[in-house]
DNA sequence: GCGAACATACATACTGGTTGGTATGTTAAT
DNA sequence: ATTAACATACCAACCAGTATGTATGTTCGC
C-alpha cells in the first residue's frame, strides 16, 4: 500500500520519543502514545529497537547528544574573547530555550540525568558522555582565552567548565518550579558576574 | 489487639513514602511498597490520606520543609563572618550528603522539583513555599553581611542568595550523574571561589 | 459505673485501567 | 523466494483507588 522508508520510520520514532521523554520522563513515558503521534505500530517499533531502554539509549546518542552538539559545543568553538564568547553561547541559548518552552520542560539531558543515572547505568554512562562534551567545549574556550592572557590563569579551566555547566543547569532547574522571565533573567545576571571575575584585570580593562 | 497510635501510624506513613519518593520519585513511588515497609495496610492510609496525590504534598510539607529548616535555615542563621558562615554551612551540609547518600539519590526537594513542578500545581507551589524559605535564609546572611562591611553593597543580595541555591542544586544534579567525591569537591572549590568574591576589599584582607 | 450509640482507626478483597512486551501474522522490497 | 519491514491481537504485571467489613476508643444518657 504505502511505500517504505525505514530510515524515516526510525527517525520518526527517535523524533517522538523526544518529546515525549522530554515531557513527562522516560519512565512515564507510553510507547502508546509514541506510536499514536507518529502513525508507527508496535511491531514496526519493536523492529527498530529492542526494547524501551533501547529506544531510550539511542534518544540519548543520536538526539540529544546532537541537540547539545549545536546549541552549544559548536557555539563554544567561535573566535573572539573567551568570556565573551562564552556569555553570547549563553546568551542566545537562553533566547532558544524561551522558544522551546524550556522553562517549564527544562533541560532533556538534565532532567534525563536527574531521573535515570541513579537507577541505571546504560543511561548514566551515555549521559556522562554527552556531559563531558558539553563541558570539553567549555575547557577549550577557557584555556584558549588563557593562552590569550584574558582569563586568569590562577584557576583550573576544567574545575571552572564543570561548575558552569552544574550552575546553568541548577539555573534551568530552578526556573522549572518558577518560570519567570526576570527569574531566570537574575540568576543569569549573577553567572555573567561570576564570568566577568574569570578575566585577567588586562582583559577587563579593555 | 495490638494498641493503637493513629500519630505513630501517620508518621510512619509520610517517613516511608518520603524514603520511597526520594529513591524512585513520586510517580514510580508505589503505595504498596510503601505500605509493606511500614506493615501498615491501604485501609489505614487511606484514612489518613485522602489519595496518593494528597500524601505526596503532606510529604513536601512536613518532611521536607522540615529537612531544610534543619539543614540550611537554622545554621545559615549563626552569627559570624556572613562568608564564613555560608561557606561552614555549605561544608556540613555537604559532609552530611554522603551520610545520606545524596551523592546518589540527590536532593530529595530538587528531585521532586524537577519532576512535578511542570505538572502538578499543588506540588509546585509548595515545593516554591521551600525554595523560598531556603533562599530567604542565604539573602539574610548576606544582607546582615552587607550591613556589618563584610560582603560588598554593589550586589542584590536576594539574586546572590537565588543564584546560590541554583548552583547548589545544579551541583548536586551534577554528582548525581558522576557520583565522585571529587568531582563534588571540585565543583564546591568554584562555588567558594564566587563566594570569595562577595567579600569586600576590608574583608578579604582579614 | 455501665452500656448503648457513635466515630475513629484500621483490614481485606477486589476492580478497571495502563503498561511493556510478545506471538503470530501479512505485505512490500530485492 | 527470501527477508526486512511492518501490522494486530493479546497477555501478565502492576497500578491507584474503592467497597465493604471489623475492631478499637470515646461520649453520654441513666
Amino acid at each position: 500500500m504505502t511505500t517504505r522508508d525505514p530510515d524515516k520510520t526510525r527517525h520518526d520514532l527517535l523524533e517522538a520519543a523526544f518529546q515525549e521523554i522530554w515531557e513527562v520522563g522516560f519512565r512515564a513515558a507510553s510507547l502508546d502514545r509514541i506510536l499514536k503521534s507518529t502513525g508507527v505500530t508496535k511491531g514496526a517499533l519493536y523492529h527498530h529497537f529492542k526494547n524501551k531502554t533501547e529506544l531510550g539509549y539511542a534518544v540519548v546518542d543520536e538526539v540529544i547528544a546532537g541537540w547539545i552538539q549545536e546549541r552549544w559545543v559548536q557555539p563554544l568553538g567561535r573566535e573572539g574573547d573567551a568570556v565573551d564568547v562564552i556569555k553570547d553561547t549563553v546568551r542566545t541559548a537562553s533566547q532558544s530555550a524561551v522558544h522551546d518552552d524550556m522553562m517549564a520542560k527544562g533541560c532533556p539531558l538534565n532532567n534525563l540525568a536527574q531521573e535515570m543515572s541513579p537507577i541505571d547505568e546504560g543511561f548514566r554512562s551515555r549521559i556522562e558522555t554527552v556531559f563531558l562534551r558539553w563541558m570539553g567545549a567549555f575547557t577549550r574556550v577557557l584555556k584558549r582565552g588563557q593562552e590569550e592572557g584574558a582569563v586568569r590563569t590562577d584557576l583550573d579551566a576544567e574545575h571552572i567548565a564543570q561548575f558552569v555547566v552544574a550552575a546553568l543547569e541548577g539555573v534551568v532547574g530552578m526556573v522549572k518550579n518558577n518560570p519567570k522571565v526576570e527569574f531566570a533573567a537574575g540568576h543569569l545576571e549573577v553567572l555573567f558576574l561570576f564570568l566577568d571575575t574569570m578575566r585577567t584585570p588586562a582583559a577587563q580593562a579593555a
